[in-house]
DNA sequence: CCATTTGTTGCGAAAATTCGCAGGAAGGAC
DNA sequence: GTCCTTCCTGCGAATTTTCGCAACAAATGG
């Protein structure tokens, strides 16, 4: 199938809020790259495209999108605030503090906890994109053998 | 209650950083209300205590505290930061995003996450203040009738 | 089409957060 | 105690993020 017509707009009519020509620039500077885009890269790609788009705009866009849920923010290592484009599936991230690195967590992990929650408190959970802070598997293992020194 | 030596100070000194009177006001006006504060609360706390400290040393205490771990950010519900001591033993919230009720997480639901984390991906997870956002029970409840009309 | 309604944008100003730097204070060594 | 070395803070300015409001544009219905 296709898939041609972005369903995005499809939430933004469903919420009562409009497609604009400005919030379609910035949805396509949220994913114009790969992964996380910071608000600076994507004010730049908007301006590529329409030199007169205010920040103040991109700003409002974007809490519009993650406030619905299309777009995804990922808190960045030293606290800025990093923007995604959520796809189809959840998906969800460990992050190492130590290396950066993100590997994806398996889906099942997640899936089981909503469940448990919603059993034990009877509390229906709304999970996006969790991310998990802590220290890899290499990382680990790096940091035993330099305390041996 | 022997509420003995802070050990946030211990943290501070272990990290090579400096216990001063300004990062003591900082701490005691994140911890001197119950639960989660913002910035604006924290300076007018500590303002009381030293008119003349500045709001950036706020900030610049708080991303320490926040960096070391001693006290923990929650992102509230319109995307504004609150900060809190960070106690002995982890604690974790469900929040509902529809009436703001805070209920906690019963803990072992997520201690078994971690371990399913470091069973299958071998990443030690550090959970300190898990915040899970959805809708609870009694709104739950409500929503349904709600759509009878 | 035209009119109406309501949400959205541009614009500038306000508020929140960070930064650079020189003077001041903590911790350590003697 | 005194001297050092670093780190921290006050201070103001720069940067980032939000806000208020009038003009504008998208969806809807006639």
């Amino acid at each position: 199938m296709p898939h041609h017509k972005p369903d995005w707009e499809a939430v933004l009519t469903e919420a009562g809020l409009r497609v604009t020509r400005q919030r379609e620039i910035v949805f396509d500077a949220v994913g114009a790259g790969e992964g996380h885009t910071s608000v600076g890269e994507i004010y730049a790609r908007a301006k590529r495209r329409d030199p007169s788009i205010r920040l103040s705009t991109i700003y409002r866009s974007l809490r519009v999108f993650a406030e619905l849920g299309v777009v995804l923010t990922v808190p960045s290592g030293d606290g800025e605030l990093l923007y995604e484009v959520r796809h189809a599936s959840p998906h969800h991230h460990l992050i190492c503090r130590l290396c950066g690195t993100q590997l994806p967590l398996a889906n099942e992990i997640a899936s089981n906890m909503v469940r448990e929650v919603q059993r034990v408190h009877g509390f229906e959970v709304e999970l996006d994109h969790l991310v998990l802070w802590g220290v890899c598997n290499a990382c680990l293992s790096a940091d035993v053998q330099s305390r041996h020194f």
